[in-house]
RNA sequence: UGGGGCGUCGCCAAGUGGUUAAGGCAACGGGUUUUGAUCCCGUCAUUCGGAGGUUCGACUCCUCCCGCCCCAGCCA
């Protein structure tokens, strides 16, 4: 599976430089999300960079929580994030870091720079802020706070700290420069006030320190040497090297910036998808059609399938666009290896072979998989009343052997795993709808060829209908019906495919099934790979989420 | 118009002065098959955003041009 072809990337570059000149003895990473959403396949690919490249390295790679925003963090996302990395199978180093485990030593460092005049607390509004920092071609104006004393800067400070301050009316920046041609360096925001109690901290701070002044001091603390992220933080790069600089850290690490994980037909922005749970457009975060983890978890894909689809992409400072096909490749590519096939007829139409006795019940084993004997089989009844899927079956004979390997009026097909058997007429209703088919089986033909005359056009699944168990499945169509649906504004919603999900009730399955497990993968034959959905109301409810079709290279012509 | 980043096959992407310009996905042929699945075999860039230049020799170095992405939150 893991392609030994693949060269190393970019960042195992850096990481061989640094470890041949000596710049790190050990190389420490992390994956430091904001608790203000759950995690989706374009985390996976920086989770599974993180935690990979400390492990192809002997190093060690921590779990953060950047939680310096409490107004949109909660526990829920913390304990959704946590249990997401867990399921893909990392195990982090010591415990899982939280940035407010920082908040005293970073709000020491704040003080610190205020007494070397490297920070000063400043009365401008926000809009006055926005209009003193200038453009993209204009800099910007000094603050008219930019030069009070240290000592006044401290007191107010300490103000803002404790709450006497009201919100929007002070904050602490940096004082570096209101010219420069970066817009990070002109003087940023170091603490604004924030009267919102926090997750983890209660109400103790009034005050919460900005991204750019907590991120790369939090590296340090916790020894990152490599602090990896997407490409719009690489403006930032400098700022994060001049707190680091300026700071008496213990420690000099490093920002490294990679192109994030864009896939077609997809979107991945916390926001918007927060967007879709909040508008109820789909069933909550978890919900198959999302490109959550959960929600992929939930659907039937599998941690293995993400992580090989994320170790297969390339580590680059190009924004692409990943076919989508790709990432289906790997789903598919680990349920062909494990999951154990069984049939499921999803639109049941009746099968009478009139030459089986009808109290006749005939005791088949079934291999779980064609090409894994360690699977071993399973019990499949025959009878003669047998439900086939209502597609599998045409009245037109002048359809070609070519065109259509199912079973058609006086010609043969092969039961799966069963007889052959020869459609000889049907029944109808008043409507004129067929309601059933009459067949008859040639006799001998289990596990061996029918007689050289008789060509079967195909092979077809069947559930017996006195032993079928009745089951619902749900059908998942992409959840967006453009490819580049964040394209253009904020109008993706769109674009939602509003025939997302088709759900089908009435499916007949093999008693096998009645066993089905939470959390096993299932072959369907002949249709896809599917589970037992985790949002059924009894524990023996048969609902089952289709995952992913199997590939079908004659429906697309 | 400032700054940062990127442009190699439909998509992703190796390549760091001399290779027949890797590989994967997709596509298209063919073989095996009691899943129209899997598996196997084959085809798929005289060309690297464009134009000049340096060089015996450039996707790789230089110059100019074109295109795309990010930055003006007291979000991350």
């Amino acid at each position: 599976m893991i392609d030994l072809n693949k060269p190393i990337n970019f960042i195992q570059n850096i990481i061989d430089s640094d470890l041949a000149s000596g710049r790190v003895v050990e190389i420490v990473t992390r994956f430091p999300p904001e608790p203000n959403g759950y995690l989706h396949i374009g985390h996976a690919k920086s989770i599974c960079l993180n935690f990979d490249l400390a492990a192809a390295n002997g190093g060690r790679c921590n779990l953060r929580f950047d939680d310096t925003n409490p107004e949109t963090e909660s526990p829920e996302y913390v304990d959704a994030i946590i249990e997401d990395v867990r399921w893909l199978g990392y195990n982090w180093s010591g415990n899982v870091r939280y940035a407010s485990d920082y908040f005293d030593q970073l709000f020491e460092w704040a003080k610190f720079l205020i007494k070397r005049e490297k920070a000063y607390v400043c009365e401008l509004t926000s809009a006055q802020t926005r209009e003193y920092r200038g453009t993209l071609t204009m800099g910007g104006r000094d603050s008219p706070f930019r030069d009070r004393p240290a000592s006044e800067s401290l007191d107010l400070l300490e103000e803002m700290r404790s709450g006497g301050v009201e919100e929007g009316k002070m904050t602490l920046r940096a004082r570096i420069d209101m010219q420069s041609p970066n817009i990070n360096l002109r003087d940023p925001v170091l603490y604004r006030i924030k009267k919102y109690p926090h997750h983890r901290t209660g109400r103790v701070w009034s005050i919460y320190p900005s991204y750019d002044f907590a991120h790369g001091q939090e590296d340090a603390l916790e020894g990152i040497t490599h602090s990896i992220c997407t490409l719009e933080f690489a403006d930032n790069r400098v700022l994060y090297d001049w707190f680091i600089k300026n700071l008496p850290v213990p420690a000099t690490p490093k920002q490294f910036e990679f192109g994030r994980l864009n896939i077609n037909y997809m979107v991945t922005s916390k926001r918007k998808l927060k967007q879709l749970v909040d508008e109820n457009i789909v069933d909550g975060w978890d919900d198959p059609r999302m490109p959550t983890l959960s929600g992929m978890r939930r659907r039937g894909i599998t941690a293995q399938a993400i992580k090989n689809f994320c170790k297969s992409l390339a580590v680059a400072k190009t924004d692409g666009v990943v076919d989508i096909a790709q990432f289906e490749y790997f789903i598919r590519d680990d349920l062909n290896k494990h999951a154990k096939r069984v049939m499921c007829v999803l639109e049941p139409l009746k099968l009478l072979i009139t030459n089986y006795s009808a109290d006749h019940v005939e005791d088949l084993s079934i291999p779980y998989h064609p090409n894994r004997g360690d699977l071993g089989y399973r019990r499949v009844p025959f009878t003669s009343e047998i439900w086939i899927d209502r597609n599998d079956f045409s009245e037109d004979q002048a359809l070609s052997r070519k065109k259509f390997k199912r079973l058609v009026i006086g010609d043969y097909v092969r039961l799966r795993g069963a007889y052959v058997v020869r459609a000889d007429s049907v029944i109808k209703d008043v409507n004129g709808i067929i309601t059933e088919v009459r067949a008859s089986l040639v006799p001998g033909t289990i596990g061996k060829n029918a007689p050289e005359e008789i060509k079967p056009r195909g092979v077809i699944h069947w559930v017996s209908e006195q032993y079928s168990v009745d089951c619902c499945v749900n059908q998942y169509d992409r959840l967006f019906s453009h490819p580049l649906p964040e394209s253009g504004d904020e109008s993706f919603v769109k674009f939602i495919n509003l025939n997302s999900l088709k759900v089908i009730y009435g499916c007949k399955a093999e008693p096998e099934l009645a066993k089905a497990q939470m959390g096993e993968n299932y072959q369907f034959e002949r249709i896809g790979y599917f589970c037992l959905d985790n949002r059924r109301k009894n524990d023996d409810d048969l609902v089952f989420n289709c995952t992913i079709g199997l590939r079908d290279n004659w429906s697309k012509t």
